[in-house]
RNA sequence: GCCCCUAUAGUCUAGCGGCCCAGGACGCCACCCUUUCAAGGUGGAGAUCGCGGGUUCGAAUCCCGCUGGGGGCGCCA
């Protein structure tokens, strides 16, 4: 049987990291088997809608690479992928439930409903509905007071269920807890039960993989299953990913948005490597993994059972090893959008387009030194500003004073000015040859002209950042440190 | 409150009865490299394998209980 998965998500927002990883597992899964990645929207909530939110949730998904066989707008038997655009379908099966006796309609109102939560939940009794209107007598009765009824599930009263998840094994619930669950809602969408497993039957799903907070329903699926004759999924439930609170990751944890992490500077390939270390792992060491790698090693037998937390840390570091990896060019053209920003890059004064062969020159000094993209900026600034604004103070180096440090500075200048060979390994003979005639330690002179150069005490190496910047400009920044100082 | 899941260092994890007085990674610390910052290299601190009982010649690994953590209990998904 060949293997079809799918990501289901609901389009009331974001797709948050933890819905993606789902996505990420049943993406690695279906292209592991040779199987098929189906995107299904479920959109049965009108009220929670969030227009542009399939959008968000497809633009994560193709910004990480995870390409869908089938999904909203394709044209095969199994369509369409829209929930709101398949309402007959599930109408049919809860009318065959109705049919059938395995389910009634229901008059409730929604003011008996929460008065009846109340007092259960003040005689601390357990929860559900007390299926009155399992009673046709009762129903006729209600019927006055609610002219669009909910049609729900006749749950068996007794007994008890086990279902079969890949991760934990065979989970056992308890019939008598579980209560006449709502099939069809009274404005005629389905909740998510329904829906959920008409099509997964439909769409000839094979294996449900989601999150671990599902589980609880599971045990409705299966009696749903059960009622029409369908065989029920594989199913794999995935551990939460928590917030360093040990929470369920939201949006209270900061950037929850697979979007977001794009506008914060992280790749997709370290996300992506760093979102399936998080509950899946192949040995004891291995950790990093292309999108193809992880496709090949990808089984859900090796999934963690137990939460695990969102690690900022080890996500920037995977970020860093993924742009150390990139080659000169690649990185240039990472970066320039970032640079050219108009809120976020450089300060407007410098001209864009920046120059392309300039940053290609800059990228292998800056490349280590970069966690994100969008520090760049920051970080790059002063190889494109004209005049890098510091603290004068800083052109003081440990152990003198200013005169000492503008006598060096002169003396620095000076050498720039005469020297012909403008290039890193003649600055640093020239210079280790002034800093001895100076009587000073490399440090010294070399921490003075780095601040007068480049406006900071931490910068790339010295005398390549210098080649870069070009005799000009450093003889210009010298001249100003002289002043400064 | 009830139900379910879960439990190896701060964090992600390896381990599926003896190879483990527990391995890898992030983070942290130190040293090396070095003109600063990174990156890299080397080393280190950090886990009585949540606790208590069993089973076994032998348990992180199996069983039971407890405790902690999490999730679920909607005409939301």
């Amino acid at each position: 049987m060949s293997v079809r998965v799918r990501y289901a998500p609901s389009p009331t927002g974001d797709p948050h990291v933890g819905n993606i990883r789902s996505a990420l597992f049943n993406w690695l899964y279906a292209r592991h088997e040779g199987g098929t990645f189906i995107v299904r929207i479920e959109d049965t909530d009108q009220t929670r809608y969030v227009p542009g939110s399939v959008e968000a949730i497809l633009e994560a998904l193709a910004w990480l690479g995870l390409d869908w066989d089938e999904g909203p707008g394709s044209e095969t038997r199994y369509g369409p992928y829209v929930q709101s655009e398949r309402l007959a379908l599930y109408r049919e099966h809860a009318d065959r439930l109705l049919a059938d006796g395995r389910a009634y309609l229901c008059y409730c109102s929604t003011e008996r409903l929460d008065a009846l939560k109340r007092a259960r939940q003040a005689k601390r009794e357990p929860g559900g509905y007390d299926r009155r209107c399992r009673d046709p007598q009762e129903a006729e009765k209600a019927r006055a007071e609610n002219p669009s009824p909910v049609a729900r599930f006749k749950t068996p009263l007794e007994g008890t269920l086990a279902v079969h998840d890949a991760v934990r094994g065979e989970v056992a619930f308890d019939l008598s807890l579980l209560d006449d669950f709502v099939l069809l809602k009274s404005d005629g969408f389905p909740t998510y039960h329904l829906a959920n497993v008409v099509d997964d039957h439909l769409m000839e799903i094979s294996h449900v993989m989601r999150a671990e907070e599902w589980l609880p329903s599971a045990p409705r699926h299966r009696l749903l299953y059960k009622a029409f004759g369908y065989e029920m999924p594989q199913l794999v439930h995935l551990p939460l990913i928590q917030g360093p609170d040990r929470a369920k990751l939201s949006k209270r944890h900061g950037a929850a948005s697979v979007l977001e992490f794009r506008d914060e500077g992280y790749l997709p390939e370290a996300l992506l490597n760093f979102l399936a270390l998080l509950g899946w792992s192949l040995d004891e060491t291995s950790e990093l993994f292309t999108k193809e790698e992880l496709a090949r090693h990808f089984t859900p037998e090796r999934i963690v059972a137990s939460a695990a937390v969102f690690n900022r840390e080890k996500l920037d570091w995977f970020n860093g090893v993924y742009i150390r990896k990139m080659g000169d060019a690649e990185l240039a053209d990472a970066l320039a959008p970032w640079l050219e920003d108009a809120e976020r890059g450089l300060p407007s004064a410098v001209p864009r387009p920046i120059d392309r062969a300039y940053l290609a020159a800059i990228v292998p000094l800056e490349r280590e030194r970069l966690r994100k993209l969008a520090d760049a900026p920051q970080m790059l600034s002063f190889f494109f500003e004209e005049r890098p604004a510091y603290d004068p103070a800083l052109l003081v180096p440990k152990g003198m004073d200013a005169p000492g440090a503008r006598a060096a500075l002169e003396a620095a200048l000076a050498a720039a000015e005469e020297t012909d060979d403008w290039s890193a390994p003649a600055l640093e003979t020239a210079y280790r040859a002034l800093a001895e005639r100076l009587g000073l330690r490399t440090g010294q002179l070399f921490g003075a002209v780095r601040v007068a150069v480049t406006g900071r005490a931490a910068a790339p190496p010295l005398f390549d950042t210098m080649a870069v910047l070009g005799k000009e400009r450093c003889a210009e920044r010298l001249r100003r440190a002289v002043e400064a100082v």
